[in-house]
DNA sequence: GTATGCGAAATCCTGCCGCAAGGCTGGGCG
DNA sequence: CGCCCAGCCTTGCGGCAGGATTTCGCATAC
């Protein structure tokens, strides 16, 4: 699951990207609403989490700019500004979540995952998908014997976008947005080994099926 | 646009419903979470809320067992519980939003329209042909009994094609352009055996029909 | 130092693709 | 009415793109 921050001060922005980046996330930064676009136009975020104080276009413009535009992006507001009427604007140009610094990184957290789930259509953080339950605060998933698998950030994130679109093909080049941030770079064809190493965790409680040309699908048999 | 609100405390709930009705929402109040399946059994709401403290139930085991019976119903927490651990929970559990009291009734009117805005966002981009559905977004047709249809790239473009023109013939060569990238060059041939392999997969769930010298068409027998 | 995760490279292998060949069909024409 | 032929349908097959798997070296953490 990938995050686009957009935040001018390099001490917050550095705190929330070591923070999600915990929580298991994978967080791009940019410090002004003037990059957004481009990195938008590039990569598949699942949130973004939009500063309101921000140098030239400020937040709020940013949000009516993409609403107008057609994106369905989840929005979160994070900034120091509490007047009752910045949050109503907020919500009314089109942002999903309002939060007020300062903050716990864990609520951020959580209301990321709320954000992220809803926009998936999935409504608690823990789904079930053939014999496997996974838990998604909890990173981990969970065989129908109650075995914990044992696996590794990368697989986890590779099974937990397959299932937040579970059933449906989730292309290579996806993936690979979901599990490395902008400035590293791999080849597709570590997407396939880390599905191989999956794979073979997963033993017969859930299928990757790979769809050739297209992608990967987590098939509920 | 309809609303449940769960709150046991009549200056409260009477203040949330004046509110809501000013902002032009229909809002149900009801005053334990004992009371709230039958509400959900006889009527649409589009946004429950849910106050914590309840007399018998209370909300987080209200909302933890409307998600385990798979209820996809947009939740907003209100209560005075403050606590990081409380809001962190209720957002796990299911909750997609958390506001404390006391708060403005702006804001909440504010949270709502968020909350109604995404979740009737999730339009499911498909179409019916015959006894097939055809989900553009997840790039897949399905059975009238629920079968997924195993169908290859170009098997795939091809119905897509048709089923964009449904009822209406498709010339041999405009295939060929939407299915090949731009310069290379295939016979015709190549149309007739997908169309063969398209016909065998879709079985008796819609039939293409081949019109002599003019193309094909999808039909809804 | 040891263990573990990660990804590039190399190799194996599956199954898609398009051609070609032969059967089938419908319309034109005497 | 029957023949002919163009155009469509189907099947088999070789070529090959690209996914699957294994191996191995590097980096990081403990």
């Amino acid at each position: 699951m990938r995050i686009l921050l957009v935040e001018d001060d390099p001490l917050v922005s550095d705190a929330i990207v070591r923070g999600l980046a915990t929580a298991g996330y994978v967080v791009d930064a940019v410090g002004d609403a003037e990059s957004v676009q481009g990195r938008l136009d590039t990569t598949h975020y699942d949130l973004a989490i939009v500063d309101l104080g921000l140098p030239g276009e400020d937040g709020f413009t940013l949000v009516r700019r993409l609403r107008r535009d057609g994106s369905s992006l989840p929005l979160l507001i994070v900034t120091a500004r509490d007047g009752l009427d910045d949050r109503v604007n907020a919500l009314d140009l089109g942002a999903d979540d309002y939060l007020v610094k300062p903050f716990a990184l864990p609520e951020l957290a959580a209301r990321c995952r709320a954000l992220i789930r809803r926009a998936t259509a999935a409504t608690a953080n823990e789904m079930v998908v053939g014999r496997l339950r996974i838990d998604l605060a909890g990173r981990r998933a969970i065989d129908d014997t109650g075995r914990v698998l044992e696996l590794t950030r990368r697989e986890w994130s590779i099974l937990e976008c397959l299932a937040h679109h579970s059933g449906r093909v989730v292309s290579k080049e996806r993936l690979i947005q979901a599990i490395v941030s902008w400035d590293e770079e791999i080849s597709g064809n570590a997407i396939e080994v880390h599905v191989s190493r999956l794979r073979a965790k997963l033993g017969d409680a859930a299928t990757v099926r790979g769809i050739r040309g297209l992608g990967y699908r987590l098939d509920d048999a």
